[in-house]
DNA sequence: GTCTATACACGGATAGAC
DNA sequence: GTCTATCCGTGTATAGAC
């Protein structure tokens, strides 16, 4: 329960952020909202149209967080395969999932037009960042030539996305880690000397 | 709505397993099975303990079958790497997603023992076949030999679950084809006289 | 075995006082 | 802006008739 020097519609929205992440869109109710913001029901109806319009601020934001998480590490230093090495890397909450992507699976969300747009810009941007990526890693001859950008780019972010599905399957980031390292080993530029 | 031949609880099973797919565990209501079985309360609580008892009856065969439907691609003919792009090539619903990788992102399934362990089990299985294939194809040669086995499997498995993930976000099936497409041009052995 | 009736808490939203 | 009161439908389950 949020206190903090947050505004009330602040902590509405992030008390929403968090149970959209823990219960998806149909397990979350306004009801859990509202205790955990430490709000009553005039305020939420006060800032927000209803659910749906409180739902679309959340998703919104951690959309956009995600975006800006994603690009902090695949722009950073280093040759495009450390790059996308980085990201497939970088610490994740994983038996959390991911805010995102879990979205997909709530059937309200994929049926509203306005609610699954942020979730389909932010998947689409990453993809296209990591697919520059690959086709960079390709003229310096970092990657195979045959290789396509964008399919690469699919594979990297379904690794991830399928990676927390591996991994709350068996209660363990485990499974994770092993998909990850999988894709790392058949992505790896041959190193001199080494065989595969 | 069912009627054909089919006795009350296999109505009830089979409504049960389409509405976990379509809409999740917290997204659906006895009342909806009950009204897709064409049955009445008191059946449903004649035949099951309630609504959890029923969804694990559905979950379980929803397992079964996903379990059977892989076996039947990977213990076909043909070499490893043949069998394991006929796994991530065969014929799939994508938009709707698997219905046994889905089942990880609904909180009551996950925070239940017995209605996560089909869900578990099933993906190991799965995982634990594609790993021997992997392993046998290193044998023959077909897979460089610094290749992990597991970790392959966890790939492959998770390029699936997430390819669904990515489909379901942009509303087609294409990010799906890209993800399998991009994994097995890694994965692809090196055919005489080509490049990658 | 299956049905209807009933129960009661919750989901989602509105009204109006302060 | 925020609160409480109220509303009506739904979610989940039980009781008891047929």
């Amino acid at each position: 329960m949020y206190s903090k020097g947050m505004s009330t519609s602040e902590r509405l929205i992030e008390s929403t952020r968090e149970l959209l992440w823990e219960r998806g869109y149909v397990g979350t109710s306004p009801k859990a909202i509202l205790e955990r913001a430490g709000a009553g029901q005039g305020s939420m109806y006060h800032h927000f149209k209803g659910k749906p319009d409180l739902a679309l601020a959340a998703i919104r934001r951690t959309a956009e967080e995600l975006r800006a998480t994603a690009e902090a590490v695949l722009g950073g230093p280093g040759t495009p395969y450390e790059r996308i090495e980085a990201y497939l890397l970088r610490e994740r909450d994983v038996l959390r999932g991911c805010p995102v992507g879990r979205l997909t699976m709530d059937p309200d969300v994929i049926a509203s037009e306005e609610l699954r747009a942020p979730v389909d810009e932010t998947i689409a941007a990453i993809r296209g960042r990591i697919a520059d990526i690959v086709e960079e890693g390709k003229r310096r001859g970092q990657f195979a030539p045959g290789l396509d950008g964008e399919e690469i780019a699919a594979a990297v972010l379904a690794t991830v996305q399928g990676g927390y599905v591996l991994a709350r399957a068996s209660g363990s980031p485990a499974a994770f880690d092993a998909g990850v390292r999988g894709l790392l080993s058949l992505l790896a530029p041959p190193a001199p000397g080494q065989e595969n």
